[in-house]
DNA sequence: CTGCAGGGGTAAA
DNA sequence: TTTACCCCTGCA
């Protein structure tokens, strides 16, 4: 497989992108890089200098999948000026965080991710994620030395007990899983139709599922269904919230909808940006 | 070394 | 509104 270089590509930072919460199959390698699986591709991601090296793709491929899962076509510039003014905690998290993106991702995978990602960590969640696709999914590649699985389709967490999902990192949730994916199938679910409801809808709709609650839905709606008005609210970010602009212990639901107000269509972006900068400073602690 | 508290969204009591 | 859920990490 070729490279695919982009050089001089500003607002992508490979470390911001992937270690904001958003995905879990992306991993850290000992030269800086990062290896991860989409859409039943392997792809490592690579930041020298300015340039951005994409390994183990081509045009065509990078062309047709990577570009629209970088959100390549999306000006963040633009956005990071918008979230900046009159904001100087907005100023301060968006050069924090200076190389986010929103990743679009699949929303099947997003679902049973965020499903896992209630109540847990996020080393545990990447370690379940890792081993349900090594179990149900189907075999990639071999590279550099390591063995890549797809994520596994819903019929696939259906093949056996419910126990059977309990692979570490799961726990309590195998039951959630199995639930979610039997809906999926009896009811030949597709997501993608809710991407043209309005977000109450959508929310409500991801709602329906076992092991989704109120951030659940957020997060899936953000990170696969393009509500980037969406504003998951988890410990970090009540934190954040509280601490800068709140100062009072504050309803979930009551940060959610001043944070919704407040950022308006933006709002996905500045969660991205405040829960980065929350987590690796360790706001409220 | 062993043991136990801490952490984290949702469902159900 | 409170509690249980699971399992790893960190610290005593």
């Amino acid at each position: 497989m070729e490279k695919k270089i982009i050089k001089r590509f500003k607002d992508f930072d490979p470390v911001h992108i992937f270690e904001c919460g958003q995905c879990f199959r992306w991993v850290r390698q000992e030269d800086g890089s990062f290896t991860g699986v989409a859409g039943g591709k392997v792809l490592n991601v690579k930041k020298e200098g300015e340039d951005i090296i994409f390994s183990n793709t081509d045009e065509e491929e990078f062309q047709n999948f990577w570009r629209n899962y970088f959100d390549l076509d999306t000006d963040y510039g633009k956005i990071k000026e918008e979230l900046r003014k009159n904001d100087s905690v907005m100023d301060e998290a968006v050069d924090f965080g200076q190389g986010i993106r929103i990743l679009k991702q699949d929303p099947w995978e997003m679902l049973i991710s965020f499903i896992i990602s209630a109540n847990n960590r996020i080393p545990m969640i990447m370690r379940g994620v890792k081993l349900l696709s090594e179990k149900y999914g189907e075999f990639i590649c071999d590279f550099r030395g390591e063995k890549y699985y797809s994520f596994p389709a819903p019929e696939k967490f259906l093949s056996g007990e419910i126990s059977d999902i309990r692979v570490s990192g799961i726990g309590f949730r195998d039951k959630y899983i199995y639930n979610t994916a039997s809906k999926f199938v009896d009811e030949k679910i597709d997501l993608d139709l809710l991407r043209n409801k309005d977000f109450d809808d959508m929310k409500k709709g991801l709602m329906q599922f076992s092991g989704v609650g109120p951030k659940v839905s957020n997060c899936i709606a953000l990170f696969s269904l393009d509500a980037l008005d969406a504003f998951p609210v988890d410990t970090w970010v009540k934190k954040v919230m509280e601490y800068f602009y709140l100062h009072e212990d504050t309803d979930l639901k009551v940060i959610e909808d001043f944070s919704r107000k407040k950022f308006g269509k933006l709002s996905g972006y500045a969660q991205q940006y405040l829960f980065y900068y929350a987590r690796e400073k360790k706001i409220g602690k």
